[in-house]
DNA sequence: GCGTTTTGCTTAACATGTTAATCTAATGGA
DNA sequence: TCCATTAGATTAACATGTTAAGCAAAACGC
């Protein structure tokens, strides 16, 4: 029994045992395997979220592509604007609508990928070789089940 | 068995089914809630772990404030002045060591935060309502757990 | 069909995140 | 003691987060 919860309910909790806090931390803890790999290669954590749902995609708009990359709309278009600059991405009109604005990779785009994956995926497997690859599973169920909970207004 | 994990070891996972992405769609499911009163009172979400984690201590240094509120010190800084211009803190400097800011809450700086407790611990007890006070425990020992076994070089 | 509303995206403005550089005070070593 | 090194904090520069406005295209209502 590691805590002895005092909260009658109308308190704050120690702020360091709280939802938000807890789940920023864990992913400052996680997300610093990775930087000196994305800053070695010169893109943001973001740049990269974006790349990678990219290459998951054949081609999407940018409402979808900021949803799946949890990047909101302005930050996408200034993210969109720099890897086009660096030529990773295209972007079209939507033919159907042309409100949409529709992305994809370019070749280059996908050699940068292919030049960075396996450093990025070996320190995947590196934090899989340290906490367990089924707590990890069990982790991401759990917090995927938390957003099920909370979705609604 | 809600997942069938295809990975060889040597590819990018979905991006969506990765530590860091989840744990970042869930803490902003979470914050979404928090957003709203944190926005009527005029203080980011960061002022606020700041002013919290102040009113946790009496009296503490810019380096353990930055630790125990997950705020980088350039950050810091900035948050620092603005909160001192609201009045809501008072500095000084470490007598002992003369490099140290000693930082602490004024009576302005306490009365904030009690005229938004309650709101806030309201809010906090919706989320236990709807997800389970045992859930939520859990998930805050797994992530603390997470945490320890990522600690070291 | 036409004006209104809604939608997709971009800009603007300000706060924070991130890395590097800077500056001052304390520490260490000869 | 003196100098080099280290530590705490700030500043600088650029990218992103966040909210609010703005703008054009599409959908809606009559």
């Amino acid at each position: 029994m590691p805590h002895s919860p005092v909260k009658d309910g109308f308190e704050l909790s120690k702020t360091r045992r709280t939802l938000p806090m807890a789940l920023l931390r864990a992913r400052e803890a996680v997300m610093e395997r990775f930087r000196p790999l994305l800053l070695a290669h010169g893109v943001t954590e973001q740049q990269w979220r974006v790349l990678r749902v990219l290459k998951e995609a054949e081609e999407t708009d940018a409402s979808d592509l900021a949803d799946a990359a949890s990047i909101l709309a302005p930050s996408l278009s200034r993210i969109l604007r720099t890897l086009e600059t660096r030529a990773f991405i295209a972007t079209r009109k939507d033919p159907q609508d042309g409100r949409r604005a529709l992305i994809r990779l370019t070749a280059e785009g996908h050699a940068f990928i292919r030049q960075i994956a396996p450093e990025s995926a070996a320190i995947y497997a590196e934090l899989e070789a340290r906490l367990g690859r089924a707590r990890i599973d069990a982790l991401l169920d759990d917090l995927e089940a938390l957003m099920t909970a909370l979705e609604r207004a």
